[in-house]
DNA sequence: TCCATAGTTCCAATATTATCGAACAACTGA
DNA sequence: TCAGTTGTTCGATAATATTGGAACTATGGA
């Protein structure tokens, strides 16, 4: 059993960018994966689809990825997903806890 | 001379929207509206386009009042904008403190 | 009244994005 | 080794956004 499930690029806390992650927040089914995965800490891919395509889904979660909200490890055969809270903190300070605080407001 | 110079639209703080509003800030043209409005607390259309089409500005200062993010105000031939902060802290509590540090720390 | 200024609106072209089916890859258990 | 599960990648299509030229409107000054 040689092939492993390659680990999927995770960009580092320098390289984020606030317009990519205002940007990736900014479409409803990317703000309920991160509203969810901030209830629930960890989650794979299947709890978080709400009933949508799975290659869908998948986009999704490389926006997320890419602009460094989520991070994405192999365990079995599900991804598991959680949040990269502290890195999100040192690099913008204050801006998901106003944003997750929002969507509690609301329910 | 009847004909008024008529107000814009802008949006009640009950119909503010966290996605519009994530929308409106993620991209760059936007964003630095945002920010020098930040600095100076009122400027005109012409004084915040980067040398850019005067059609392509009056697009970006639409979204952002769309977005609840900016007020707009004729004045004389010009149209004056400004931060709605105040409503923006109401709705969305430490969230555009949050982005605009952000700015600061990267110039 | 005529002209210059500041922006808007209209329109078309271009570029990005979202969506989702189908094929593919990794892993687990039988 | 085969089958089932989970999720990715590819490719196409539709929807949405950005851009900017051209025509138009409001305003103020000469």
């Amino acid at each position: 059993m040689i092939p492993t499930m390659r680990p999927f690029k995770h960009p580092p806390v320098n390289d984020f960018s606030l317009e990519r992650l205002l940007y990736a927040l900014s479409d409803p089914v990317r703000l309920e994966v991160v509203q969810r995965l901030a209830e629930v800490e960890e989650a794979s891919c299947g709890e978080l689809d709400g009933g949508r395509p799975k290659s869908s889904m998948s986009h999704h979660f490389r926006v997320l990825r890419d602009a460094g909200l989520v991070c994405t490890k192999g365990v079995g055969t599900t991804h598991m997903n959680s949040l990269r809270r502290a890195e999100l903190e040192e690099r913008f300070p204050g801006l998901l806890t106003a944003i997750l605080a929002q969507h509690s407001l609301q329910k």
